[in-house]
DNA sequence: GTGAGCCTTCAGCTAACCCTCAGGCTGCTG
DNA sequence: CAGCAGCCTGAGGGTTAGCTGAAGGCTCAC
């Protein structure tokens, strides 16, 4: 379920989401949360702490399934003290990758012991979402955040041929003024990093996009 | 057994040992605290001194269980004399760190024989959790109360990437104000103390969090 | 009262990180 | 084969997160 007042947000995250395979809800303020909330038992409720009625902690509190809250970067990284066990919060503007992530993440604590090991592979490429650790050919990388996310979606998206577009609406963040360029950057960094033996995973298809695949056997 | 008046607390504490993997029944005044805790007879009560209706003490004299309690700071200490052998207490406000380990001491002692080592061991950095003892290599370190809550978090949960504000939530007590800050503070106080030889075990992942874990071998 | 240890804040610094840009390379296409 | 658009990557500047030394206030024991 996803609660936000603004629209734009709203149907970010819900498209995203339903994208993803997840059945979605919304609700554009507090009181309406609630209801839908209380009516419909979501498995878990993405809140916008700003909301024009009620405040998101107080909304969190009456609605019986884990939380994750988006909260402006300005208010004060540390007003997050409403958080129970097992919510989790995400700063405006964020990444659709993030969100994701922490989604993921917070239904993973929250379904207990039937957690998946949450570790994707491709080839002798594997990453821990976890212990945000990636290795390739038994060796570890460290990577930062961006090509962190970066890698992350290649990975999720493995074998499906990605637009720079694409990759710029879910691994940066949604304000992002900038142009594809980066992309191209990033890619060039985990190229440098993850790519730099045989067989070559991340493949470019020019004027397309890109690709990660294992190269067919033979 | 949690027995508390305020919601948010109870809310608080039982979400926290449903995640740390305890069954958690709970009450909110001292009446259906007696009658809950003769129908099922839980292995240990955490129950508030102040209740809407009966004395903690009462309740406590009521059941056949061994009580944590929760009591006000200001309530001189003095008042705490109803403890029978086995009993504890944690002082409000509190920190989950806090309730925890004292859950699990009173735990340990009530089960008698059967009481595992409470001794966490990560490479050659050991914390004994009934002496409060610390040491590195073999050689005895010093940590102050808060290091060692900290430390003890940080051990529990060895190999788990922990951001601030998870780290907040469980080591400061929950009404705790500050910033962010406090950790990093904290955290260089550690490495000082109990991370300055090889192999480094506290690591920094930039705007993540941190984590405390063995260095894979190679 | 006094001092020691402890908790918290703060500010200066450093290193990591993010993004831009430009020059050069690649591989299409005419 | 020439030209061009797309792509790659090294270099550099601005920004930010995190580290740590210092300082103030608090509590508690003596």
């Amino acid at each position: 379920m996803v609660v936000d007042d603004e629209p734009s947000i709203r149907d970010l995250l819900s498209a995203s989401l339903r994208f993803s395979g997840f059945e979605v809800l919304t609700a554009a303020d507090g009181e309406e949360a609630v209801e839908v909330a209380v009516r419909t038992s979501p498995d878990l409720v993405v809140l916008d702490v700003m909301l024009p009625d009620l405040d998101g902690f107080e909304v969190a509190r009456r609605i019986d399934a884990p939380v994750l809250f988006l909260t402006a970067r300005e208010a004060t990284e540390d007003k997050i003290t409403g958080l129970r066990v097992g919510d989790d919060y995400v700063t405006k503007p964020f990444s659709l990758e993030e969100v994701q992530a922490r989604i993921r993440a917070v239904l993973r604590r929250t379904r207990g012991e039937s957690a998946p090991a949450s570790r994707l592979k491709v080839a002798d490429l594997e990453l821990d979402e976890d212990a945000r650790e990636v290795w390739r050919g038994g060796r570890q990388v460290r990577l930062s955040p961006t090509e962190f996310k970066l890698l992350h979606y290649f990975m999720v998206n493995a074998g499906r041929v990605l637009s720079k577009a694409q990759i710029l609406d879910h691994v940066w963040n949604y304000d992002f003024g900038g142009d594809a360029g980066v992309v191209e950057s990033y890619v060039s960094y985990l190229r440098r990093k993850v790519d730099d033996v045989e067989p070559r995973l991340i493949h470019t298809l020019r004027s397309v996009g890109y690709v990660l695949r294992e190269p067919p056997p033979g």
